[in-house]
RNA sequence: GGGCGCGUAGCUCAGUGGAAGAGCACUCGCCUUACAAGCGAGGGGUCGCAGGUUCGAAACCUGCCGCGCCCACCA
């Protein structure tokens, strides 16, 4: 076969190894420029959409965007492929307190504060900042490949986003679900501002609990005595004996000289500590509620920075200052019965700058969450929504079902202004987005800012033009599916469910959700299941194994990994597995080329047992890969290709068809033909998950085309035949015995081994006795043997095998005693499973047949090796 | 404190009632004309522990042990 067979003239020639870095450059500027990943909404396709979870501008993508973007490219490829009209829409978002903290950092390396450039300058400076690290953010995309419509690249601060967020701030403010409160709120003396309940992390911290006596009837335990200047009264419980005396009276306050009530209060438990609280409603949550319900002052005695604005002695100090302060004034006076003691307890602290967050009073906006949540829950409760894998259900009732009133405004300027207006006389003004502000003299716009979750909660419609009755908005929303992580399942999801349910609730209450499904995925984490940090120094960046590895390789280590709910392990070396698959692909498909495989055409009608065997094959694979995908089982769907790409089409197949493809002739055509189309198949079937190489593979083979938008295969009921497959299993174990025993014994390559294969003819293996000896290298029949084994490989089949050296008979018979034992124990176990009646009395048929057939396989196998012990020379 | 989840090969993980699996790592043998980023053949697991249900349990139930995550206003 010095001369290949039919080449194709046009096929282009490929190098021995895939080399990423030009292909994926040149594949995607293509596919951008063809327009392949634009929308269009006036199509009649049926829509697909997915919106992009968007990245903060701050940052750079990490591996976990990586794996977020490989997810959900994977099932916009599919979908397009299959016809659909497929919107992948990217932007990002423009994270409030995170990137007005990077640009005050900033700004503090120049000496300077946001105050002194002022409020416009400095928000002209953010936007600059925002240029630069948005551009890197959408290369980055570019780089991984991503089929996003950027045409329809938006940013929760452009101007329609910033309508939509004012348009549903109105509409909720009229609804009365918007409301300005003075409560306790987290506050953040570090930021100078409010932060919602995700904005805090709760660790356990080292706190110390100590015992302060007001007067001989009344001590109080706390952790934070600084906060007693700002006690209002004591509280015990109405059921405490204990204290029953003491309810209505008074107790002098030590240090401040001041008379407080002890009053009763259900919150109280008698059990804990001494049954007495102290009262400090400006400074605690708990203590505000009491307050409310007993009609107590609410003394503040903390600034915004967290220092004693008291009066006293302790004026000015900060509230780390102030607490070991107080403490050592009290022993002074001996008003301290328990000695400090450690005490473990959970503290808050700003997600943004770990600050100890310190609950205060002030004046802020609310959503009044609890129509809202309760819609939110009942849309995945009855199914409009389902959530991927569904045992993450619960944690989003969990949280729906309990959540707080949300504080939605920050003492920020980077974000969306409260579009409420205030009058000299104290008038309220909300203005909608097509209203005039009120002018004249005294009226000013509110200072505070939006959450910046607050428009992310619209992502899903405001990025498609709501809230005006675009086309996009017609045909894409509600959109398909959420990719996202588990880890953002509530404060993110649950909260594009609430407004999404709101703004759209004049459709019918089925389309008024804003996804059909929420997929959600886990963490990435390192090779040994470890969170990846920067303090751990076990982050990887993506760009860097696109860089050495290819986007290709990077995607599909993190899509096999990528379980429904669950975090995904990867480490270098996974990825070069990942590269040498890509490899291995593309050396397939140039095997192919070379020996001219082509896609033109029917498949041929008549076919070889081979070809029916590998498009048999197929079939089970595009059946299995395609329901995967349908339910998100991505790591699942890459595994089967894996397995079929690598063993059965490269390691059984190429190497099945070779002396064929050699031979020429008819034969040679047809399996030139079926190579093709596997290949083809393959290559289609890879390709949401792998875009460039199989882009790149597929358009060699298919000149003039691209898999982008080429057909999602389909399975053919009519190819897949069981029997080709029971045959071609047969031929794999005669195939892999031989080897067996070839390597066991240590035969040289040089060693000529002669077989004969006679004993096939049972089995109808005969025909395929030219692929055994090509696939093990077997000689023709000769003589001068010097030595004789005999191998039955199954119960019906056995080959002889002759060598010209002596085989180590000491070692076969080892084998074969091994193989007998097993053999024997396998027997026993179906007899003593077929003896029990209550099994074949109980066990379904199919089960019962089974246990039949592996009996008489396991007797088979014992004859077959006793009479090749038999057959073995004496040692 | 409440809730959820996990414990299967050295590592990371599939496997939800009918013969213990994959990738990587490991051992041995091969530069076989698509690929050494490769080919072939192997070794390796009382499926956390103890009970229970069942003809049959890695899988279902109970308890225990060991991890992890989320939520949380007992001073």
């Amino acid at each position: 076969m010095t001369e290949t067979p039919q080449t194709r003239t046009d096929a282009p020639t490929l190098s021995a190894q895939y080399q990423p870095g030009e292909v994926e450059r040149r594949r995607y500027e293509g596919w951008v420029s063809a327009g392949h990943f634009r929308a269009d909404a006036s199509s009649d396709r049926p829509p697909f959409s997915i919106v992009i979870p968007p990245p903060n501008v701050t940052g750079s993508l990490h591996v976990g965007h990586a794996l977020d973007h490989t997810i959900q490219d994977t099932l916009v490829r599919r979908r397009r492929m299959q016809g659909y009209e497929a919107l992948w829409l990217p932007g990002m978002d423009h994270a409030g307190i995170a990137t007005q903290n990077v640009v005050e950092r900033q700004l503090a390396a120049e000496g300077l504060s946001r105050h002194d450039l002022g409020r416009e300058k400095f928000v002209e400076r953010v936007w600059q900042w925002k240029a630069e690290s948005g551009g890197a953010i959408l290369g980055q995309m570019r780089r991984l490949g991503d089929s996003v419509d950027w045409d329809r690249e938006r940013f929760t601060m452009d101007d329609g986003l910033s309508r939509a967020v004012q348009t549903i701030f109105k509409r909720l403010y009229d609804g009365g679900l918007i409301y300005r409160a003075e409560r306790i709120i987290n506050w953040c003396p570090r930021c100078l501002t409010a932060l919602s309940d995700i904005e805090v992390d709760h660790t356990e911290d080292d706190g110390e609990l100590v015992s302060i006596r007001y007067s001989d009837d009344v001590v109080v335990a706390t952790t934070r005595a600084e906060t007693m200047l700002g006690d209002t009264a004591v509280a015990v419980s109405p059921d405490d004996e204990r204290c029953k005396h003491l309810i209505g009276t008074e107790v002098e306050l030590p240090l401040t000289g001041r008379r407080i009530p002890i009053v009763a209060d259900e919150h109280v438990d008698p059990s804990f500590g001494t049954g007495m609280v102290k009262v400090t409603p400006a400074h605690d949550p708990n203590d505000f509620e009491i307050g409310q319900r007993h009609g107590l002052p609410s003394l503040t005695i903390m600034d915004e920075r967290g220092v004693i604005t008291a009066h006293g002695p302790f004026q000015g100090l900060d509230r780390f200052e102030a607490r070991p302060a107080i403490v050592a004034a009290l022993r002074a006076q001996g008003l301290i019965v328990a000695e400090k003691r450690p005490y473990v307890h959970a503290v808050g602290h700003c997600s943004r700058c770990k600050t100890t967050v310190e609950p205060r009073l002030s004046l802020q906006w609310f959503v009044n969450t609890g129509p809202l949540a309760k819609a939110a829950g009942d849309a995945v409760r009855d199914g409009r929504t389902r959530i991927e894998p569904p045992e993450l259900a619960k944690r989003y009732f969990g949280w729906v079902d309990n959540m707080h009133d949300w504080c939605i405004s920050r003492q920020l300027w980077w974000g969306h202004r409260i579009p409420v207006w205030y009058g000299p006389d104290g008038e309220v003004v909300c203005v909608g987005p097509d209203e005039q502000p009120p002018s004249g003299d005294g009226w000013r716009q509110d200072e505070d800012v939006l959450d910046t979750w607050f428009s992310s909660a619209l992502w899903p419609f405001s990025t498609l033009g709501w809230p005006d009755a675009t086309p996009d908005l017609a045909k894409f929303y509600p959109t398909s599916v959420l990719v996202t992580g588990y880890d953002i399942l509530f404060f993110w999801v649950a909260r594009m469910m609430m407004f999404g349910l709101y703004a759209m609730k004049e459709q019918p209450d089925s389309h008024a959700v804003p996804f059909r499904v929420v997929a959600l995925h886990g963490i990435v984490r390192d090779q040994h299941g470890k969170k990846m940090s920067k303090s751990f120094g076990n982050v990887v960046d993506p760009l860097d194994w696109i860089d050495r590895f290819g986007a290709d390789a990077t995607r599909f280590t993190l899509a096999r990994g990528a379980n429904p709910g669950s975090d995904v392990a990867v480490s270098e070396e996974w990825v070069q597995g990942s590269r040498n698959f890509c490899n291995k692909l593309w050396n397939a498909t140039r095997f192919a080329l070379m020996n001219g495989a082509h896609t033109e055409g029917e498949l041929p009608a008549t076919l070889s047992t081979v070809d029916k065997w590998i498009l048999s094959r197929l079939q089970h694979v595009v059946t299995e890969v395609d329901q995967q995908l349908e339910g998100f089982e991505i790591a699942k769907a890459c595994d089967t290709l894996y397995h079929f790409a690598w063993d059965d089409v490269c390691d059984w197949y190429v190497e099945l068809v070779k002396p064929v493809l050699a031979a020429g002739g008819e034969a040679g055509d047809a399996s030139r033909r079926v190579l093709g189309h596997v290949l083809d198949q393959l290559l289609r079937l890879l390709h949401p998950v792998m875009p460039f190489v199989t882009d790149e593979l597929w358009t060699a083979l298919t000149p003039g085309q691209t898999v982008v938008t080429a057909a999602w295969p389909v399975t053919d009921s009519a190819l897949v035949d069981d029997a080709a497959e029971a045959e071609l299993a047969t031929v794999q174990r005669v195939v892999t015995e031989i080897r067996r025993f070839r390597s066991d014994q240590g035969l040289r390559p040089g060693q000529r081994v002669t077989a004969r294969l006679g004993g096939l003819a049972g089995a109808g293996i005969a025909a395929h006795e030219p692929l055994i000896r090509s696939l093990v290298r077997l000689d023709e029949p000769g003589d001068g043997f010097a030595a004789t084994a005999t191998l039955a490989v199954t119960g019906a089949i056995g080959v002889e095998l002759d060598t010209r050296g002596a085989i180590d008979v000491a070692a076969e018979r080892a084998r074969l005693e091994k193989d007998r034992a097993a053999a024997q124990k396998e027997a026993g176990q179906c007899r003593a499973k077929l003896g029990n009646p209550a099994f074949v009395d109980k066990a379904p048929e199919p089960v019962v047949n089974k246990i039949k057939d592996r009996l008489a396989a396991a007797e088979a196998d014992l004859a077959r090796i006793a009479a090749a012990l038999g057959a073995l020379p004496a040692s």
